[in-house]
DNA sequence: AAATAGACTTAAACTAGTTTAAGAAAGGGG
DNA sequence: CCCCTTTCTTAAACTAGTTTAAGTCTATTT
């Protein structure tokens, strides 16, 4: 199993203790996911917290036409969950798919809170990891509602430029909040 | 000091003992707001983690053409501050104003940590405050991609009914995303 | 090499939401 | 009680972004 990423992921937070890794390493499970493989379904409850080694999941919900909404990417080194669900065991709106092959490790909720009783350094680490989450939604918000679907690409790119080339136009304008169409548009205007 | 609304509202995550809240009330300031106060101006540090006893506060920017936008509001038992700024202590981007006469309570960076180093239920307690933050900021941002600004209306109606009647028209307007003039029109159209 | 399908672009007609401007209502302070 | 400021509404002209529909460009399968 391919644990290191995650080690260092989490000691990038607070340094663990070897009897820490090794609690660690015995809760969580590798995967390797094909590309459009889903790991969330909606409709039913989101039982793990999905660490990515390799590769890019994304979250979605479908509206009510049909249409899919991109939340949020993962690529390596980030988290991907509905934690609302997780935790409360309640069926999720959401999906989540592997959109390029990809290997993730995963939590299920009680290994989690085995390891939060294990030790509260766990707790720490994952009170830090929601509060970053957290600014990043918010940012999100804030160009979501301030800027133009011009500014938000560009500030995409600057932001996920390694994403901006490995994910399909379409997803790139799902997330962004617009159609495929107009995002063509806007990248003939900016030239890139 | 009105210290009982924020030991309820711990205490609903985790019940505290007596050496826990008192340890707590000596690192909690209570600071009385008059409307339109500034508890967080742009370009300085946030310095405090901020409880809302009572009165409502909103976060906002200020965009390059000057115009407002209101990223979420705080009323009774919830939490507003930048975390991102109040951990790095860079300045912050953002606003915080209190839209109404308003009692807080407010922690200082040092203070929570010595909460965290004296009680790892502080860790716990405040890992579930940033998550619960998370998901309703997923749901915001969810429904800034997916609905239309009326739909957005509504949702806003159904979820925050009790501060739709507190807040100025203005304020909820920027909430939504659009112009105070556009949420009169989509009011009459719905004739509420 | 042809066939099929997925990903991206273009353009014209359209619509949701903005802008500007002006007037009506509604506090709140002296 | 009236003035003054702030809040809310209406309407017309406008623009950012959508829709629809067709066409290009790859890549993959046969």
């Amino acid at each position: 199993m391919t644990l290191q990423p995650l080690i260092d992921h989490l000691g990038s937070y607070i340094p663990l203790k070897q009897t820490e890794t090794q609690f660690l390493e015995e809760k969580v499970t590798e995967r390797r996911l094909k590309r459009k493989q889903h790991i969330l379904q909606e409709g039913f409850p989101c039982r793990h917290y999905t660490f990515v080694v390799s590769g890019c999941l994304r979250m979605f919900v479908i509206d009510v036409q049909g249409i899919e909404h991109n939340i949020l990417f993962a690529a390596e080194n980030d988290w991907i969950t509905d934690i609302s669900s997780f935790h409360s065991g309640k069926p999720s709106r959401f999906f989540i798919e592997a959109v390029e092959p990809s290997v993730v490790l995963q939590i299920e909720p009680y290994d989690l809170y085995a390891l939060y009783t294990h030790s509260y350094k766990f707790d720490k680490i994952f009170k830090v990891i929601a509060e970053n989450k957290c600014v990043a939604l918010q940012n999100r918000v804030l160009q979501m509602i301030s800027l133009t679907a011009k500014e938000r690409y560009l500030a995409f790119l600057e932001e996920y430029h390694h994403l901006s080339v490995r994910l399909p136009n379409v997803h790139i304008a799902s997330y962004l909040g617009i159609t495929p169409e107009f995002l063509s548009k806007i990248r003939k205007e900016t030239a890139y």
